[in-house]
DNA sequence: GGTCAATATTGATTTAGATCAAATAAGATT
DNA sequence: AATCTTATTTGATCTAAATCAATATTGACC
């Protein structure tokens, strides 16, 4: 089995966010030691999913939010008359959890890719530690923000590039969220199938397979399974229509 | 020229949250009477724009969030490769400038679509009078939480739906949010043109325009011009894969 | 190691919607 | 009212990607 994101947290000493490797990445990133303190308090840390296992199910109650810390998920929604499949992709670092605040039930459900562990944080709890700590609170209204543009500039992806043009950006941004967390950014395993992609991306999961065969064949990239390496970033980055720079 | 949007808040009388007629569907309606004064103290009332005026445009300074008093604005993102278009519309009483709350500068630039007024709030005041009354930090995290899901339905309806389907789900998704602020939810009239709606919708202008038409010829709708009337709810409901209850 | 099920590739064919191209129609401007 | 511009409709043709179909590969499980 390819494990594509490494279990890094996997000693045995008590984890705490003061503690975690990841947290320059998460929430803590924005508190001083005495706030990151009581943060912790309320984080439970460590919960365990294997691979198939649900972090939570369409239309269950929302009440946590929560953090990857190792592994990796995929979030989908199936509408009553069937259409609409996997919308997101979650890595460590990565907060899952925010299709639930705004009516206190999950639109999507979430599922684990792989063996992975996530911290959980109970929503009510985040929301008045909040309110003693503003730096917390502008946070937390950043990291929805950023929920938001993201979403918002998937929608111009949908609407306006090719299956191509979808592929490459699909991998430069996996490139890009690797990186954030010290993984080889040019050396990329995913978790997901190509079916999964092609859910997320609008397009076949046949689509998927010759566009990484059409990328291969220009040289751009290296493609072994589940395994894909990134040979030649500019030409990469210019068709996925990201400023180069 | 078709107005839309009537201006509903055109006396003369000094406007408030207190007493604007939106205030059930807008930011006060989570606040009780005194915090709504503290509220109507930042808020800088009934800023006036023309049809084609920009509201802000791509990559400028973020400072407030807007909402609409009247009238109706589009939002759009041109990336430097050209791709992208219009990825939102504004109604009365829904809330204008996410987009920009992440980074400090906003990735849309939002137009009017006709003459319009919108309040302006300033994130900084908003951020910490949210700090005080905790009712307004939390319907502003639900107001975030719903833009969150809205963009990912729309995920959904970009890679799974057919033309018909989008442009189906679109005139209901517009029939709810006119029937929100009291407008017929059964004749919309459009302030955007059939391009605006392709670009939004990833179809063509010309693919609009025939929907509409097999929509019509099916004695769904009725079309004349900007005015689109809804005559059987039921099949449109269905067509859009909006569950009918 | 061998079997099975799930996943991925590759080719042939079809099709939904884009694009190209006029012809109208509506609004704006004089 | 007359002109000009912008928006809309409708038809003909083209094409990117879906679908259908057949292997091939990989990993899971006895």
């Amino acid at each position: 089995m390819v494990v594509a994101m490494p279990n890094v947290n996997q000693r045995r000493t008590v984890i705490t966010c003061t503690n975690c490797r990841l947290n320059r990445y998460c929430l803590p990133a924005a508190l001083n030691k005495s706030n990151i303190k009581q943060l912790e308090a309320i984080v439970e840390h460590n919960c365990s999913y294997e691979k198939g296992d649900h972090l939570y199910r369409q239309k269950a109650n929302f009440k946590s939010v929560y953090v990857v810390r190792s592994g990796s998920f995929k979030s989908y929604a199936i509408r009553y008359n069937g259409k609409g499949r996997v919308n997101g992709f979650f890595f460590p670092g990565e907060i899952i959890g925010m299709d639930g605040i705004s009516n206190r039930s999950h639109i999507n459900a979430v599922q684990a890719l792989e063996h992975a562990f996530v911290c959980e944080i109970p929503f009510s709890k985040l929301k008045s530690l909040s309110l003693q700590i503003p730096d917390l609170q502008h946070h937390f209204f950043a990291l929805m923000g950023k929920e938001i543009t993201n979403d918002q500039e998937f929608h111009n992806l949908l609407s306006s590039y090719t299956a191509e043009e979808r592929t490459a950006h699909f991998l430069i941004n996996l490139s890009s969220r690797y990186e954030r967390v010290s993984l080889s950014p040019f050396r990329l395993l995913l978790p997901m199938t190509r079916g999964d992609i092609g859910e997320y991306l609008g397009l076949s999961l046949e689509t998927i397979s010759r566009m990484f065969g059409k990328l291969h064949r220009k040289g751009l990239i290296a493609v072994n399974n589940r395994e894909i390496e990134l040979l030649q970033m500019e030409p990469l980055l210019k068709i996925a229509g990201c400023a180069t720079k």
